[in-house]
DNA sequence: AATTTAATGGAACAATCGTTCCATAATAAC
DNA sequence: GTTATTATGGAACGATTGTTCCATTAAATT
């Protein structure tokens, strides 16, 4: 009973979440949510609630999507090296298709500095979840004999994290897929010493 | 001739510096500027313009202290390698005291995807202070023979720079002190490696 | 002491912010 | 077809934004 929605809640998300991620929390206003999902405001307040818990669905849309996606093909059976490589070719050349906006997880993570604890949780929770796929396949690497036994998975896998967000930072200021990739290079090779 | 100013604008510049520094340019308010600083708001605009150029002067001015001032202790004399384990050791302890705001410029570039050209413009200069300083370390590793004469020390560097990037917004999240080292230990070893 | 110049304090500005309200439209149930 | 319920469009809200203006104060020059 009662009017049904003229929209698709899921592809507003979508769409709020593009603009979230490309100019950040603060510098997108409700009227730039309503004109990129071409929703009316009054409909957005009635289906998510306030400008927050649009951005919090938005960013959860984000990390279900890009970053879990990606890594957990990382689960595959094969090498785990290779399968390390592609991941990071994927995230270089994304990181230069014209107009990037970087990883919106670091994003939200300098944005809100430690001003609001819902949203930081939800980016800690983001990078557990990046943080424990990497872990995940290092040790199959180690299953596979790429890496030794006695190697520290956890804390490669943090380094390989940490570059990632890097390359995302820096990917903003100069987006030449041969820096990025010799950056991925690098981890890589550390990695797997 | 004229009424004398009743502030130092350098002491005006650091305070406000750490006012965005720790909660970004959009989420500070001139009127945050105005109390962090004690300074009225006509004399602000008087003194240094509008809010976007006090930022990209408190901007330079965390540039100038907090990055180069650390990076060009890199020139000194004597081992790199050690010179290094000491700026990690630093940007270390100085991101797990109480409430750690990141890495100014981390974050700017984070906030300012591509929306301003001038922000953009100093931040990139930034960063390339940053690469040419540890590129320099590396070459002095080079000489001193603690790193092979035939490795790409440019491209070392600019991983080493995207590790201090990834550790500073990783600390926003988890500022355990002993999980950060753990990162920069890694990428020290793969510098050298 | 008079004058000139610059800084200060605070009111005031228009614009934009996030949010709410209400009349209208559209659907499902009866 | 009537009724109950929900969504829509758009006006409107108060609060806050960055910025400007002006009367007052203070210092240097003559």
């Amino acid at each position: 009973m009662g009017r049904l929605k003229a929209f698709d809640p899921d592809d507003a998300l979508d769409r709020a979440m593009r603009t979230f991620w490309q100019h950040g929390y603060d510098a997108t206003s409700v009227d730039d949510i309503v004109v990129s999902t071409g929703v009316n405001r009054a409909s957005l307040y009635g289906t998510f609630g306030d400008k927050k818990q649009i951005f919090l669905r938005a960013f959860e849309r984000y990390v279900g999507a890009s970053t879990v996606a990606n890594l957990d093909a990382a689960t595959e059976p094969g090498s785990a090296r290779e399968a390390l490589v592609a991941l990071f070719e994927r995230l270089v050349s994304r990181s230069c298709d014209g107009r990037n906006a970087g990883c919106m997880i670091t994003n939200t993570v300098a944005e809100f500095g430690s001003r609001d604890p819902e949203v930081l949780a939800h980016a800690r929770q983001a990078l557990a979840r990046i943080e424990n796929a990497l872990d995940r396949l290092l040790r199959r690497a180690q299953a596979f004999g790429e890496l030794p036994a006695d190697a520290d998975a956890r804390a490669r896998a943090r380094h390989l994290m940490a570059t990632m967000q890097g390359v995302q930072v820096i990917s903003k200021i100069n987006s030449d897929p041969r820096l990025l990739k010799q950056i991925c290079d690098q981890a890589i090779t550390a990695a797997f010493a």
